[in-house]
DNA sequence: GATTTTTCGTTGCAAATGCAACGTGTTTCC
DNA sequence: GGAAACACGTTGCATTTGCAACGAAAAATC
């Protein structure tokens, strides 16, 4: 007859304050959130910003183009890019040398709200630096070297 | 009679590599991305594995908790509890003192899992803290200091 | 040059998300 | 002690998301 011993599992310590996707997340999500009062007011949702930056220092571009660079879903960004067709700010039209690809680009009126936006939104970029400091090139190098770490396994 | 002048309008230069947002942005997607391989294998999801996470280093634990302490949205703690309790993982139990509150805590499977899970956790935080090398201390001041910054306006 | 493969952008669909509203329980205030 | 205000956790609902599948177009292969 066995004793049915309770037996209470061990774990680790593990200081969640530590935990670098944790604090990357939260940091992101938080300037991420600071960042959007600027555009939301202008009526753009996240990924729609994100196509107007792009396209803003970009020619034309097409859908897989922004996917590629600003890592979104093709999806996500063929949904942006409709509705800011709607809105007027994004012209659509094909590619006249590859039937399939889309040629994005703003309009002028696209154009000027970006000409408002941007300015606000490397104001904000130049306080965030300020708030680095000296620390802002190793900062950088830190990020990019996260970056380019290739996954584990 | 005015004359119908076509104003390109400038936008000012903006190097999206370089702004924060969107880097730290990247960067909290990959390091989660690559943590996820850690706990997607046990069937969980990005909100539970952070309740597991929390409710492996507290004790009994409310919902409002977690809400507080990982910054989610409390329907999506509750939400994971919920399957949490369902996979058997997490016993949620009313508060004898408290009626309104809920005290969560690791079932002997939960913590079974975590301490299978947790470990490999820790593991890789100790790559990206081997990654940024004798930069880590810097690095998280500076993403303590975006942390703690005032919203801007 | 016809056929198979690949690429591109959109759409359908199931699941996840955020927000408000709700029921229940507690605290505050008179 | 009763009424109003508040806190907690869940749920309903509209929106967003990710993924797969699709049609159209180009490239690659034979």
């Amino acid at each position: 007859m066995t004793q049915n011993i309770e037996i209470e599992v061990k774990l680790p310590d593990f200081e969640l304050d530590l935990f670098l996707p944790y604090l990357l997340t939260e940091a992101a999500e938080k300037l991420s959130h600071d960042l959007a009062a600027i555009y939301r007011d202008a009526g753009l949702s996240t990924p729609q910003w994100r196509v107007m930056v792009h396209l803003s220092y970009s020619g034309q571009v097409s859908v897989r183009d922004i996917e590629r660079r600003v890592s979104m879903e093709k999806s996500k960004v063929s949904r942006a890019a409709a509705r800011l067709e709607l809105a007027g700010l994004v012209a659509k039209r094909g590619d006249p040398d590859d039937g399939r690809l889309v040629a994005l680009g703003l309009t002028e009126a696209g154009r000027a709200l970006m000409a408002q936006l941007l300015p606000r939104a490397i104001d904000y970029q130049r306080q965030l630096e300020a708030t680095l400091g000296a620390d802002l090139p190793l900062f950088h190098k830190a990020l990019s070297r996260l970056l380019n770490k290739e996954a584990p396994e």
